[in-house]
DNA sequence: GCATTGACGAAGG
DNA sequence: CCCTTCGCCAATG
């Protein structure tokens, strides 16, 4: 499968792990606003089927500052433990409730304003 | 090679 | 305001 990847040619999975790594400790960021910065706005989709190999890269990625639009850890089920997921972010001073980000709005980080 | 699915998002009813 | 449908791109069956 892989060892005949284009050498030119970097899946946008790379990408997408650098973006999420760039996410500073405390802050959150959306499926969305990462495709967005990647130029597939569209496609939020694929940043989450990025996110499944998230786990098995060098340095892990911090996939639980990815969280859908409305702020909800859709893919808590992904990880080792669905509580996994939440647990990181508390430790990060984010407050979850309800598998939900509390003041989402407030700890949204978008790449394309901070990153750029 | 076509059909289904997937950690999403925006729009429509 | 809540729920349903469509669109996107890639991978898997």
């Amino acid at each position: 499968m892989n060892k005949l990847k284009k050498n030119n040619e970097y899946s946008f999975f790379e990408d997408v792990f650098e973006v999420v790594r760039q996410i500073p400790k405390g802050r959150v960021s959306s499926y969305g606003a990462i495709a967005a910065y990647l130029g597939t706005k569209m496609s939020a989709r694929m940043v989450g089927w990025a996110m499944n190999s998230s786990h098995k890269v060098k340095p892990l990625v911090p996939a639980q500052r990815v969280v859908n639009r409305n702020g909800m850890l859709t893919g808590k089920n992904h990880f080792e433990t669905v509580t996994q997921m939440e647990e990181l972010l508390k430790k990060d001073g984010i407050e979850i409730k309800n598998d939900t980000v509390q003041n989402f709005d407030g700890l949204f980080w978008d790449p394309s304003k901070n990153l750029l």
